[in-house]
DNA sequence: CAATATTTTTAACGATCGTTAAAAAGCCTA
DNA sequence: TAGGCTTTTTAACGATCGTTAAAAATATTG
């Protein structure tokens, strides 16, 4: 046995590719979908490897037997929503070169909003660790979160042709994105202004409608290539 | 003595109106000023009095002499940010309406970036605990949050004169508020974007800029009563 | 100055945290 | 079935949390 053999990871791998084996480690998958829903309750300091025993109906240690510590679970789980959406995200696009602007960005917000339904997990933890501390006191896998905007905004600059400068689209996608992360994951505050459910049709419709009424005015703006004013 | 009087209050209370004395309780004023750079810093969860009384420089048990509980100060600090931005808000909106919406709303951003350059606690402890635990878990103060905005928008309302629809509005302010929370408190992550320092002039600017860009389009539309389309 | 009231410090409580070590249980193969 | 490996459980560690009680220090009043 060499020194590094000490490492505490279970020593039967997962096959990368599971092939056929539908659930090869059951343990694992449990940890990091309990994980991904206790992170997405709350900030990573604030979740507890306690709670998300306890969401996976394991004794918490056992979490660590998996995972080296909190912060490679965290790690863990945001590449996992990060792959996730990030596949996701790409067919959204599909189809919407041959529609007007207005046209488009109403479909691909239906598109976005089905995937949030089924998904709520990913921006919930984006928006409860975008804010960060000062400098210290880090959060592990910020950097992914920065390289999840990163994507999403490769994704569209490829998929939509546009004629507007690179600085009025990054206005246009850094609005974008937290516009959508902030209404989607802070739902339980927008809904409760407005009276209504959280999750319900009716909020994401009414996100819909407020997303845009804002944006396409700017939209239509970097695709056309108007004059700003 | 009553019962009622052994409420573990500091006995000599502070006159409501200072007058003449500077500075009437200086404990509890550090402990506010503390307390609203650690919530600034922290969500409230992983907030700690310790934290707070080390940036005092006192004694951590101190700060439960002048406040009951951690969620009594929390709410202590938030209507202090609040009163000071409530109070400063209403100023902002001084002359604007014999300008255009443009000249209107730079000159509006440019009294608020000034507020959150001197107050940038505000912003950030409204962003640390916007996203809400599902139901349980409630952050104290959570409503005086909401009464933040409202009375925001309330300022707005009265202070420009529209013709847009409440619906539009509501929109309209929802977003503004959102994107201004979110560049003002989350600077670190776009500032790290763009290749910025986060709290300089230069990242005010772009946040000015990208908030004109996009919001501009629908501040004509609701002050002048455009149609939609 | 003495007595009283207020403010601050010290010490400790029960609870929860992430992590580790060792024992127990389950599983596979010889 | 026996022995070795993997997985799970149990127990415990040091640290930090909010809060409380009591002692000490300071300020106020007679």
């Amino acid at each position: 046995m060499t020194a590094l053999s000490k490492i505490k990871t279970p020593k039967k791998k997962p096959s990368i590719s599971p092939k056929k084996g539908h659930h090869k480690q059951p343990t694992r998958e449990k940890i990091i979908k309990a994980a991904t829903q206790v992170f997405a309750g709350y900030p990573y300091h604030s979740a507890s490897i306690r709670m998300i025993g306890k969401a996976a109906e394991i004794d918490h240690p056992l979490v660590n037997y998996y995972f080296p510590s909190k912060a490679a679970l965290f790690e863990a789980v945001i590449d996992d929503v990060a792959d996730e959406y990030y596949q996701a995200n790409i067919s959204w696009f599909d189809g919407l070169d041959k529609m007007n602007p207005k046209a488009g960005l109403d479909l691909y917000l239906d598109r976005f909003f089905d995937f949030a339904l089924k998904h709520p997990g990913a921006f919930r933890i984006i928006a409860l660790n975008l804010v960060q501390a000062e400098d210290h006191d880090v959060i592990p896998g910020y950097e992914r979160i920065r390289d999840f905007f990163a994507k999403t905004k490769q994704n569209f600059k490829d998929a939509v042709p546009m004629s507007g400068t690179d600085d009025d689209i990054d206005m246009f996608l850094n609005s974008f994105n937290t516009l959508a992360i902030n209404y989607l994951a802070a739902g339980t505050y927008y809904a409760s202004i407005l009276g209504i459910e959280p999750g319900s049709r009716q909020y994401l419709e009414w996100v819909k409608k407020t997303m845009m009424f804002v944006l396409l005015p700017r939209l239509r703006h970097i695709i056309n290539g108007e004059s700003k004013d």
